[in-house]
DNA sequence: AACTATTTATAAGA
DNA sequence: TTCTTATAAATAGTT
């Protein structure tokens, strides 16, 4: 909109970036405003200046109150997933994350204790998680690692059994053995492996 | 915009609310984004519909900007972690985790912006830094076990081949094969893995 | 999800 | 800044 098209990226002349910052700032808060109502909706809006002047929109009490259930209904959600169970997936550690972040934004906003106590909530909630989910990946990548691992050395041994019957009933007949492969069948049970 | 001009209020119509409600989010995302960019400010928007789905935008890497200007005695230590450093290692990620959770602390005695923006700015470097940390291991975990794998493989093929030569020579000299383990020894070159 | 007639936002200029 | 105005963008209603 406007009499040219302006690419996205930062307007270089400093006059002009403060103009558009203006400009955009009100429409921005605008039309937060506009969906607030239209919708019925919950909006929060935090604009901090590149001179740190700070401005903001907010659809009234509303916001905390839904933001303080949302955050209370995914924190039970979580605790009823239970950190030491194996139904932890990924959407559900995804979706705190982005909470966490919400929370945060809100926290700038509305710096009562009440608000901070619920954030220290979802941050140890995350980081538990976080913690959780990165143990339970590595536990899940090794346990898979050492049965393949069990396996083919399962099937090596059956093949190196196999081998060394087979010489066993060919030296019982009084074979002579001109392969010339036997040094090589002579091979360790387990090839050794990397850590 | 539109066919109609719309007033601001409510709209009753459900469905229709649930529409505009999409588009308008949508549209406001990205004029955040957009102001982010070409103003060089800070945005953070939250939006919560009235069925209480969370939306959300932050112009993340701006928070380091605030931070630094609000000269934090932390920043430091941030930039002493240095996401972008390939020397990220666990040591680091354990200690920041620490940190954050001192800050956490920290934050319910003094309920300054300030120490909100420094923690928020911990937090988010905690994130990435686990984020980016368990996508290492993975890859590590899963080098290592394709490599195992490979390793166990090269060998099961070695031990056939022995076999098979074994079995050739034998009946190249019209060899009596009688010792019951040949269809033993017809093994699969592989045993199916786990997966 | 597309389409498109309109309204709205806004870039540049004064 | 603020106003104006040409033009780009968003979107309301429709299919």
């Amino acid at each position: 909109m406007g009499r040219k098209k302006l690419e996205i990226k930062r307007i270089e002349k400093n006059s002009s970036r403060q103009v558009t910052f203006c400009k955009r700032r009100n429409g921005l808060i605008e039309k937060a405003r506009q969906l607030s109502v239209l919708c019925d909706a919950s909006v929060g809006l935090l604009v901090v200046s590149a001179s740190d002047k700070l401005y903001s929109f907010s659809s009234g009490d509303k916001l905390e109150t839904i933001l303080a259930r949302y955050g209370k209904k995914h924190a039970d959600d979580l605790k009823a997933l239970d950190l030491q169970s194996k139904a932890l997936n990924y959407s559900s550690h995804h979706e705190l994350l982005e909470l966490v972040e919400s929370k945060l934004v809100e926290s700038i906003v509305d710096v009562g204790v009440d608000s901070l106590v619920e954030l220290e909530d979802h941050l140890e909630t995350a980081l538990s998680v976080t913690r959780a989910r990165k143990a339970e990946l590595m536990l899940k990548l090794v346990e898979s690692l050492k049965e393949k691992e069990k396996l083919l050395t399962e099937e090596n041994q059956v093949l190196a059994s196999q081998i060394e019957k087979h010489l066993v009933g060919a030296e019982a007949d009084n074979m002579e053995m001109s392969f010339g492969q036997i040094s090589d069948i002579n091979l360790p049970v387990t090839l050794p492996l990397l850590n």
